[in-house]
DNA sequence: CTTTTTGCAAATGATTTGCATTAAC
DNA sequence: GTTAATGCAAATCATTTGCAAAAAG
């Protein structure tokens, strides 16, 4: 008995991606299942190498052009976000709902964070300039728990 | 006659940077000075490359790994903020005061953004989890003005 | 005079590209 | 069958590093 309320299984969150190619008319293939699905089980800001890691064992002979390429897709497609980082490389978050992020500039680590934000204004006040905003993000600098407590 | 409310002269400007240098220990460089000096006067986001461009007639020997170290120490200064980009080189912001940011993810523009936004509950969120905060910047990604009328 | 900063050349690291092969459709 | 996607190798681009020479204090 599958509840209403239950959090998508593996497979349909398979099915959403194939149907959303079909839609672009782009191809389904086992390289894009495989990461899209291994970024949802991540479930957190992982780099392009670690995304290949991470599906190896399922696709023995997959490329890192490949995560690339999947990767910028899947950005595309709204189902993971890149975020680009001054001294490493991006890193890319598979969660799909508007979110913020806390920014670590001594480690360098990304957190998420629910931030209490009204953002329609803001949003208002960029369309008034002309621009059409698509994402709004907040990112707060400064040093995370660790790094503040280390020195 | 000078209003005292004039915007800060380029001799001011030197002499401030002047005074925070040699309050770390570090030393009165004419490219630390050139380089803050043409930040200033170009008053926009700059690649290293722009900046190498904009400062090679007044110091013709520079290099740019000199002008990288010089960003990345007027950024520890707090004179100036990099903004990480997929697709292309890090741009930096010559703009010392809070403000935010519109970024086109068609043509890949930065503008400053004015939001009419409280981060004071944000900030004090990120401090509750044991983050120590240091800036809070949105980022608005979309189309910019030009892009949404082309495209 | 001592130590930092610079310029140069070379290295590094992330990401992208070209192209022949493979797999979807 | 046709066309898009993949894997590989190599290229590209931004940024950093090592080190001898120059400049600051």
């Amino acid at each position: 008995m599958t509840p209403v309320t239950q959090t998508t299984t593996a497979p349909d969150v398979d099915r959403q991606l194939a149907a959303a190619l079909r839609n672009r008319g782009q191809r389904v293939t086992s390289q894009r299942l495989v990461i899209h699905r291994a970024l949802r089980e991540l479930d957190r800001h992982v780099s392009a190498e670690q995304v290949l890691d991470a599906v190896r064992p399922r696709l023995p002979g997959i490329s890192l052009p490949t995560v690339y390429a999947t990767l910028e897709l899947l950005e595309e497609l709204g189902t993971v976000r890149r975020v680009s980082r001054a001294h490493g490389p991006a890193l890319f978050d598979p969660r799909p709902d508007p979110h913020h992020h806390l920014v670590c500039r001594v480690c360098g680590r990304v957190q998420d964070f629910d931030a209490p934000l009204d953002l329609d204004a803001a949003t208002a006040a960029a369309a008034g300039q002309g621009f059409a905003p698509d994402r709004c993000e907040l990112v707060v600098s400064g040093r995370c728990a660790d790094c503040a407590a280390a020195g």
